[in-house]
DNA sequence: AATTTTTTTTAGATAAGACTAAAAATTTAT
DNA sequence: ATAAATTTTTAGTCTTATCTAAAAAAAATT
């Protein structure tokens, strides 16, 4: 069994390497992880020893197949979480990430199994990122930025890329919230902006907000 | 902030002390945390730091009214997510406990608060115990055993003092389980059996089966 | 009241996970 | 290709929570 900071160097590690084969520096995780690079090449000897990782001196870490599957695990935990705290317990967009971080630890197949039924079997959490499944097979991400979203498309909102109050204020600010229907009308190739349809009301997105906004095609 | 092992102490305080007004013994403590006396007392001087407990060399410890919130604070969240396991995730009565263990560590004023709402505010736990409110006030307990239940009463199963195997498989076999009801037709002073009806049938019950089993007045 | 037994505390050690400082390896730049 | 800069690792220290062994205090027994 993995200790609950193993679990979370799992976690940024998957991360870290995303869809890609290829290996993750020890500095990338250290800085994830929010510690030294010390701290982080001890626990990546301690990831290899117990065969999570495949590890050479100097060479980077790449999650083995058990590695992948424990991080998996931890992930598929911490989306159902967030399903059940926006779902059930009417959590914001912005609230649940702090919770599911602590929730995504406890161990329980029952638990998580039952979560699972519970909420319907969800494919995805509340930010539009998939939900790996039991086996732990991660679905490929339905989501994507709305600047890449094609002419007369129509999409709805499940997360952003920026994070920082300003952003989620102007986001406030112009009515668009989580589950909000976007209709891409045209695309201004000068500056990049976009002419989009929000709440039944035509208006103007700017470069800068279209690639920090992500959708998922309705 | 407690740490969780800080939490599991202060629990273990709570439950040793009940409703006493004595203090606890470093052995008792060691004992319910099943480590040894030793580390019983490098962990009430921390807490003795902290102002969760009075405590004087040798004289044994008592919580004080800030240590006695925060073991309340963790026995309400355990308790509610016991109520959460059974209500709403099809575990079972001698399921909940590992789990609920875990989770009642999770820290997060908005999720007990939800969590709470979301099961419409229970005062019991799947056990019969008494859910503390969130301002730490414990309810007093309802349940008692079903040998001090008087002739004529009904009552509701809601727990067993004996949880070994044995008794459990004694339970299963004679169909009664958590929330049968059962009504006390009579007591036999020789051996102090009693006479109840349970889904309807008469039986006698062993002063043993009487002293294991919690109830709870209908 | 003195001795024995039990309980509690202290002292010193260990493992996990983090840190700092310094050494070693690798990469980048000249 | 060598020097400089960066990255990574090692060595040694710290904190938390545990342990064993031994000392000190309290309780029980004779």
């Amino acid at each position: 069994m993995a200790t609950l900071s193993e679990e979370n160097y799992l976690k940024a590690i998957f991360h870290l390497a995303a869809d890609d084969v290829v290996s993750v520096s020890t500095n990338a995780i250290a800085r994830k992880m929010d510690t030294k690079a010390s701290s982080a090449t001890d626990m990546i000897q301690k990831l290899f020893e117990k065969g999570l990782i495949d590890y050479q001196k100097y060479k980077g870490v790449k999650l083995t197949e058990k590695g992948r599957l424990a991080a998996v695990s931890v992930i598929r935990k911490h989306r159902l979480w967030e399903v059940f705290l926006v779902d059930k317990l009417h959590f914001s967009w912005d609230e649940v990430h702090e919770v599911a971080e602590q929730l995504e630890h406890i161990k329980s197949k029952k638990l998580t199994a039952e979560l699972d039924a519970f909420l319907k079997f969800p494919t995805e959490d509340p930010h539009g990122d998939p939900i790996p499944d039991a086996i732990g097979n991660m679905p490929s991400s339905q989501k994507l930025l709305l600047a890449k979203v094609k002419q007369s498309q129509r999409c709805i909102c499940v997360g952003v890329k920026d994070s920082t109050p300003k952003f989620l204020q102007y986001l406030d600010k112009h009515k668009i919230a989580l589950g909000t229907e976007i209709t891409v009308l045209s695309r201004e190739s000068y500056d990049e902006s976009m002419a989009v349809k929000i709440n039944n009301i035509q208006r103007s997105i700017s470069k800068e907000v279209a690639h920090n906004l992500y959708v998922k095609i309705a």
